[in-house]
RNA sequence: AGCACCGUGGAGAAGUUGGGCAAUCUCGCCGGGCUCAUAACCCGGAGGUCGCGUGGUUCAAGUCCCGCCGGUGCUACCA
């Protein structure tokens, strides 16, 4: 039965060694690439799961110097820190390895030979900032200075967030390292490897457009990185950690960690053909082979390096390895509406998730909302509810009832069932469920499959409730043995279903059932419908819930103590405003009842807390990414170069305002508009006519408080 | 700024590739039923002009096209 065609590898894409990730990494690619991987063994493939930290890079460098460890002996810890979690969270790799590792540096070096000896490396000086104190050359995000365009003064070496241009390090005034704002910078000439990516893209493309059958946005984003035209992209860095480079005389260059890290999925495979399995021929069969399918999960952000830069290295080095065949991607999953923030300590962490609830409660919560087409939304709401509700209500509470209730009446022995039309309509659901189970799980779906599982859940329910067997006993005994052994089958069911999505939960099922709880992994897709594998069986005695509630005090108290709670309110208030503006277009009077409302008066002690100062404007230009913004110099007084952005652009232009009485707030806390810093904020009314800024009645110096 | 994606009842999501009879699901809310189990489960109901345009195409648009507004991401040496 196993022909050619059913050989899979399935990766994850290598999280980054440098700290305990958070559980957007873990369902942008862990944890669906696991649940894949689990339903082609439930299907009878021959699928391994590869996956292992990418660990070159200046971040595990400075994250080593922070802790004061050497860099190597960093990995070691960090390694063992994320393996543990992903074991804890029931990710089932064949093998977890590392960039690190020895078969990676070899296979690396030999792609790049490989890639050297076909014309496709070339090599060029350039010029780089070298920060003398640290003994490093700084990579472009790793130094800061003034902006040449437009004076910023903390424009990053990419880009200037003041004016959006795109820099080059070295013609930034002034610059410094983010990491040792004292240390002397000098500029240096080195020189590096590159991959020649144009002789490579009509190659790449080819390959690209004959897989149609990836998602849109894999697709999309790939093409578009081919319209642009690909560029020469350098494969090599001054560094100390990372893969050395095979030729004479480049002992300061290793190579860039993008060009390695991809080349981890081939050479873990290749320690787990070596040393696990210890069956060396494996590993060509499953790289080499034609007839194996490789489907890599990623988030978003990694697709052009699996779709583009690294096929470019595989085709360049032309060494017989396959390329994926689908690339599947997640958007963003985000935290209470705003971002996991590592260094706002905003969010979940996967180490801190496992303290908290079992694994299953964040695998089940996780991959319902898996952001699969759009970005979604962790809510600690959702998490209660798909716990309390789905898992324990639906699941939980159903085997509960089952296993009490037979104990109390049947001692727990399980009866043969007989087929009635209800008994009928609940196999047809099961038929169904499985059905529309395997058909969204071929299309690599998650949420989809989840959601056909809990709809036979309810019918379940529904059909248990039917039945009535509390009523039944008094007169049928037979009918209600029967009622509850269809139950008991159909739990069965439910629990191999569940499997792939929560292992843990599915392994309890089975143990309450009196089954042994490892097989419920190794069951395949025929084993899901059985009728009268448990008849004659006896339950064990209840073991315990299976699941326990999430209360409303919990979810408050986790929303203070994982940052959700300023967000969710701030967001609150913006909607609210959005609301409001709709109402003031729709229904004016309900704007207008709400202004009589005096509960919003303040106090005199309120008012003198905002400083309202007057202002001269000097200058005055559209800003350079905002249609609707103005941005404003103003002398407020003390500085004669102060900033603000003023959203009046529709009404004025910007030569008319040089010279203007304006008022400004004075103590506002700056912020950022549209990559611009707007120091203050310029007053201004506005009605049907538009914006109308507010003046002195005379002309006045700056700086003077309204009072 | 360019490009991409997103904007669906109080909350979160599906539906948009291939336009088509009642816009789907979960939670929340209102009312009812049942009692074996953890205030569970089951049934019924209210609530949406599918961001905006009195825009275009069409017999027909949440779905295609145009414009606008809002949000997010990417723009290649952070990974």
């Amino acid at each position: 039965m196993k022909n050619n065609e059913s050989r899979y590898i399935v990766t994850s894409a290598l999280p980054y060694v440098n700290g305990v990730k958070h559980l957007g990494n873990l369902i942008g690619s862990l944890l669906p690439a696991d649940v894949y991987t689990r339903y082609l063994k439930l299907k009878g493939k021959d699928v391994i799961y590869i996956c292992g930290t990418d660990e070159h890079g200046t971040p595990s460098e400075l994250s080593a110097l922070e802790a004061n460890v050497p860099v190597d002996q960093y990995c070691n810890e960090m390694y063992v820190v994320q393996k543990k979690i992903y074991e804890d969270f029931g990710l089932k790799f064949d093998y977890f390895g590392r960039t690190s590792d020895v078969e990676n540096h070899e296979i690396t070096k030999e792609i790049f030979l490989a890639l050297n000896e076909n014309g496709y490396i070339n090599e060029k000086t350039s010029t780089q900032l070298y920060s003398t104190n640290e003994d490093r050359y700084l990579p472009d995000r790793y130094v800061n200075g003034i902006c040449p365009h437009c004076g910023y003064e903390n424009a990053r070496g990419d880009q200037c967030e003041g004016c959006s241009t795109l820099l080059n390090p070295i013609e930034l005034i002034n610059p410094y390292s983010i990491t040792d704002k004292e240390s002397p910078i000098e500029e240096r000439e080195v020189r590096h490897f590159y991959i020649d990516l144009p002789s490579l893209q009509t190659k790449v493309e080819k390959w690209v457009d004959s897989n149609d059958q990836w998602p849109t946005t894999t697709i999309t984003i790939a093409k578009k990185w081919l319209k642009e035209g690909l560029k020469e992209r350098s494969i090599t860095r001054n560094l100390h950690w990372g893969i050395d480079i095979p030729l004479e005389g480049y002992d300061d260059l290793v190579f860039y960690v993008w060009f390695d890290a991809p080349i981890g999925y081939i050479s873990i495979t290749k320690k787990w053909a070596n040393e696990i399995v210890k069956k060396p021929e494996l590993f060509d069969k499953y790289w080499k082979d034609k007839n194996t399918k490789l489907i890599q999960f990623m988030g978003i952000d990694n697709v052009p390096f699996h779709t583009v830069t690294w096929p470019c290295s595989i085709l360049g080095a032309d060494q017989g390895y396959i390329l994926a065949n689908d690339v599947k991607s997640f958007q963003w999953l985000t935290y209470e509406k705003g971002k996991f923030s590592t260094s706002q300590k905003r969010g979940v962490f996967t180490d801190t998730a496992l303290e908290l609830y079992p694994p299953d409660y964040w695998r089940y919560y996780l991959l319902l909302i898996a952001p699969e087409r759009q970005e979604t939304d962790f809510q600690w709401e959702g998490l209660q509810s798909a716990v309390n509700n789905d898992l324990n209500n639906l699941l939980g509470n159903l085997v509960n009832s089952i296993v009490t209730f037979s104990h109390k009446n049947f001692e727990g022995k399980l009866s043969e069932i007989t087929f009635g039309d209800k008994e009928k309509d609940l196999q047809d659901a099961l038929k169904e469920c499985i059905s529309e189970y395997t058909k969204t799980l071929d299309e690599v779906e998650f949420q989809k499959p989840l959601k056909a599982q809990r709809k036979f859940w309810q019918f379940a329910n529904k059909y248990f409730q039917e039945k009535a067997p509390w009523t039944s006993i008094k007169t049928d005994k037979a009918a209600t043995a029967s009622t509850l052994s269809i139950i008991a089958h159909s739990l069965r069911s439910m629990a191999i279903l569940l499997a792939p999505f929560a292992p843990f939960t599915a392994e309890k099922i089975f143990d309450q059932l009196g089954l042994d709880a490892q097989s419920v992994h190794e069951l395949k897709l025929d084993d899901i419908v059985d009728w009268d594998c448990l008849v004659g069986t006896t339950l064990p005695e209840f073991k315990g819930n299976l699941f326990t509630k999430i209360s409303n005090k919990e979810v408050e108290a986790l929303k203070e103590r994982y940052g959700a709670k300023e967000e969710a309110k701030e967001k609150k208030s913006k909607k609210k405003y959005k609301g409001e503006k709709k109402e003031k277009s729709k229904k004016e009077e309900k704007m207008k009842e709400s202004d009589k409302n005096t509960s919003d008066l303040i106090e005199y002690d309120d008012f003198v807390k905002v400083r309202f100062v007057s202002a001269i404007i000097l200058e005055a230009e559209p800003h350079p990414n905002a249609d609707t913004l103005l941005v404003l110099t103003v002398d407020d007084g003390k500085r004669k170069d102060r900033k603000l952005c003023a959203g009046i652009r529709k009404d004025y232009d910007a030569k008319d305002l040089i010279g203007r009485n304006v008022v400004i707030v004075d103590n506002l806390k700056p912020r950022k508009l549209r990559g611009v810093l707007s120091e203050g904020m310029v007053l201004a009314v506005d009605d049907d006519e538009g914006i109308s800024l507010l003046r002195p009645d005379r002309s006045v110096q700056a700086g003077l408080r309204v009072s």
